[in-house]
DNA sequence: CTGCGCTTATCGTCTGACCATCGACACTAC
DNA sequence: GTAGTGTCGATGGTCAGACGATAAGCGCAG
């Protein structure tokens, strides 16, 4: 048959490219951890067995990314990536195009449950006892919601991340930062933590058994009674939703004003003096 | 807003920053438009009066920041920024974390199918119309295959529209702008194209019929094939998909040339970058 | 505890080199 | 002429090592 062609297209292994890889996955895989300074330059050079040359080209690319960020003009601490600009550009583009609750929640209805099934089917041993970890966690703040959506997002990001597909997770990410906080708007009784909290052991207990359907089964009905919730409170599914995208965790709620963007063509054409702002 | 602070930060003028924001400025200033190539390292290191490692970390901030692209390993031009931002923004966050076939297919795999379910549910006679019109004109170009896939990325399109929600449909447009170039890359006989079109020509019929569950499998069906298609090619499944798809549209611009040399694997992998080093 | 100098680690940059590959051209064979 | 093949300079990727400037970190005096 004909294949046409001997050999496939080689994907060149440029040195600064897989160290930036290697630094990035340290970083979103919480190895380390926002704020954490990175070692230095020469020691980078050293471990990684490259030159400095090469750790600083790594460098360049994860600092134009957005993952690294100077605290000072010789300290590289990992970047707080709560907004990604390629994500509030997703947002904008979401906004534009007048999306309403049924839309977000129709696509994580799309979306979630297959994550939660590759989830199901790839995480090992140590993923899962970091997801009871995170389920633990969790309800010990069922008394306090404003912690306890923080960490619901956060398991849900968990999960996503277990799908170990990065194309999903990004697709999904933008979607759920639109759509959760404006769950979380109307998410203020004791009881509805309780639930969601319980569909969270559910699911995890059927990863844990390795049963891929009936994690992503839970997993939709789980996402279906916020629907349900959401029309309970007599809201309006079609009802578009605005940008209230979390911020911040551990920021005294600050007043997420709509800053505006689309000057950045000065402000990073020169050395940008890092700022610990909130996004 | 009052501002509080006396002083502005002030900005330290690192050599390759001032270079890269140069750079940008005749790049967008039009000085040097879409497409052109830039000098040599060397001969932009003379002409700025740098050293050349302080140029390449300039491009690799210009390269990152998506102003210039490579059009081959070595040649590097100015990038075309005219599609939607957003998208080319999470086409780069997608290459950044380095995607595979599998990663992509995976997940078209998850969204297709679901908005071929809502096409099912929500096209409307005009809708249905459109679609055969659009497959009679594919059918028309089964032997112009470069034609013919630029109507297959309409078609995919045309049915996401169908879905009527615009949160999937922006969630996947990445996607697919990173999958189905690389995929026309080998889509070389006209049978393939047959094949395909009669997915299409059964998907669409599933949609008259109102099946929405049907025209979801078969969906499925037809990008499995596109799979089974990339390893019988003998292609690697997880094989990073290298992104200088979309600019190629109307030139017959150079393919990239794919260059084999593959005992590099072994040499990047292994001895280079050590594995697990604790960074 | 605070503020001050001192030391040194670290960054920014440069030089010059090596090698593999690319691209273009010259050459050979049909 | 056209198509394959060989050659060679140009270019990119990487390295080792060096130097100056200065911020970070620390100890010490107040």
């Amino acid at each position: 048959m004909t294949d046409g062609r001997l050999v496939q297209p080689i994907k060149i292994a440029r040195a600064y490219e897989q160290l930036a890889g290697l630094l990035r996955e340290r970083i979103t895989s919480g190895e380390l951890g926002v704020g954490d300074r990175l070692p230095s330059e020469s020691a980078l050079a050293k471990q990684a067995g490259v030159s400095r040359s090469t750790v600083r080209e790594a460098l360049r690319i994860l600092e134009q990314g957005g993952l690294v960020e100077r605290a000072s003009p010789r300290i590289m601490v990992v970047a707080d990536r709560s907004d990604v600009p390629a994500f509030r550009e997703l947002r904008r583009e979401l906004r534009r195009r007048n999306v309403t609750f049924h839309h977000l929640h129709e696509s994580l209805m799309t979306i979630d449950p297959e994550l939660t099934r590759f989830a199901a089917i790839r995480a090992d041993k140590s993923d899962i006892k970091a997801l009871h970890e995170a389920l633990d966690e969790q309800e010990e703040h069922l008394d306090h919601l404003a912690e306890w959506s923080r960490l619901d997002v956060e398991f849900h990001a968990q999960m996503a991340e277990l799908s170990a597909n990065p194309a999903l997770i990004i697709a999904r990410e933008p979607i759920s930062q639109l759509l959760l906080p404006a769950l979380y708007r109307f998410m203020d009784t004791r009881e509805m933590a309780e639930h969601a909290t319980n569909y969270h052991r559910r699911i995890v207990n059927e990863i844990e058994v390795r049963d891929p359907d009936t994690a992503a089964a839970v997993m939709r009905r789980h996402l279906n009674d916020w629907r349900t919730a959401w029309e309970k409170r007599g809201l309006d599914l079609h009802q578009e939703i605005l940008d209230l995208s979390y911020t911040s965790k551990s920021e005294p709620n600050t007043v997420v004003s709509p800053h505006h963007e689309e000057e950045e063509e000065r402000s990073w054409a020169s050395s940008r003096v890092p700022r610990r702002s909130p996004v």
